[in-house]
DNA sequence: CCGTGTGAAATCGTTCACAGCC
DNA sequence: GGCTGTGAACGATTTCACACGG
């Protein structure tokens, strides 16, 4: 209704698998590339061969959202990208807390790349207080019973909890009393936590593991001819 | 032919879906810590619950590679831990190499949980000159160049790639040239190798954004009323 | 009685193939 | 001619439901 030149409607956000919105994020960061690279334009089998998946793939996952391409002609880089970043949510800037200021945490304050795509990290929080009260990587970073005045007096909305894993689900508990929305753990540890809380895990053991089970069972080199 | 008493033989490990891999490792994870916890044992229906998933999911998970449990009682966690390490291949250690030495890179080298797991860190490169010939974190920082020779002299199989973007896919192709099986890529590019390496891809930013959609697209709690 | 292992059924995701448009 | 958008076919994964074993 509100666009008049539609076929078909999108569906409902909610119901769109995992793995799409994983590869959507992969077609964005690719299409950042082509873009800086001199290319206006590309199409679905570009895109795809470039990340190794089907030109089939690349246009079913985009019509979950809607029709964003031309036939004969291709997408846009610079009008999918716009889609994309609002499809994901990051066409705003989102207010971030970090927990944890060891080795990890201050590493990950530091990368180049967090804020560049749209997230903030605007506090830090330790239980070691000869970590706080300073500045890290231009970061207040704060004694952890503050989570629940800072989160709320600077409008965070994410945290990331970059703690040992004997200390996650209370720093997550912490997080969620002060009212984050999401929350992305590093810990090796799986939260509890109430149901609509999102929380996305990224485990190094884990993939590492991953990539020790595909090496282990890849297929052995001799045996395969041409 | 090893085992006798076994009704169906486990499928080959190259087909086994990805998701069953992935989720192996969190089994793994929650079955170290109810060992510790001092849980000898544990059923199908406790571990989903715990992790998320159902009873069948991970009873079936677990079919792919043969019987673990015992009918009535469940599983014998330090019998599982045992198999699910051989299945993975984490029941050996892994030599590794780190290439980059930047904020990132330094903050894994210092990360509790790489080595316990049975990784070992055994060296480390970077193109800056300030950051060789020097001990991070109890690793030896070689120059970029040496990547051939001490790959080969510390038969390393696996390399971590912790450099910026622009330099990654060169970063990469100096370890497959030197040998590696393997790779861990943390920046935020798709790597381009020959197939019969394996990758596996850590995005920071690409994380980020799985969170934020989901929490962008998460049910209005004030839309919904009971 | 509880819990595993496993075919069969149901669900979900991917690939195919082609109509329509530039 | 090339490329998108999409229903239909296909393939893969998850869930169901139950026989069998401790």
């Amino acid at each position: 209704m509100a666009t008049g030149r539609r076929k078909t409607e999108p569906v409902d956000p909610r119901d769109v698998p995992k793995a799409v919105v994983n590869r959507l994020s992969l077609y964005l960061r690719e299409l950042q590339q082509l873009l800086s690279g001199g290319h206006a334009t590309t199409s679905s089998s570009r895109l795809g061969q470039q990340l190794g998946f089907t030109d089939a793939q690349v246009r079913k996952d985009l019509a979950y959202f809607g029709q964003f391409g031309q036939p004969g002609v291709g997408y846009r880089c610079e009008e999918l990208i716009a889609a994309i970043r609002a499809i994901l949510g990051t066409d705003r800037q989102w207010r971030v807390a970090m927990v944890g200021v060891g080795n990890l945490g201050r590493a990950l304050l530091g990368y180049r790349g967090f804020i560049s795509q749209g997230f903030r990290v605007v506090a830090a929080f330790d239980v070691d207080a000869t970590k706080t009260e300073r500045v890290v990587e231009g970061v207040q970073v704060y004694p952890l019973e503050e989570v629940g005045r800072v989160v709320a007096a600077e409008s965070i909305e994410l945290g990331l909890v970059a703690v040992p894993a004997s200390a996650a689900q209370s720093a997550a508990d912490r997080l969620v009393d002060a009212g984050v929305s999401g929350i992305l753990n590093f810990a090796p540890v799986t939260l509890n936590l109430p149901p609509e809380v999102s929380i996305v895990g990224v485990d190094l053991a884990t993939e590492l593991e991953q990539l020790c089970f595909s090496v282990a069972n890849r297929v052995e080199r001799s045996t395969e001819k041409s």
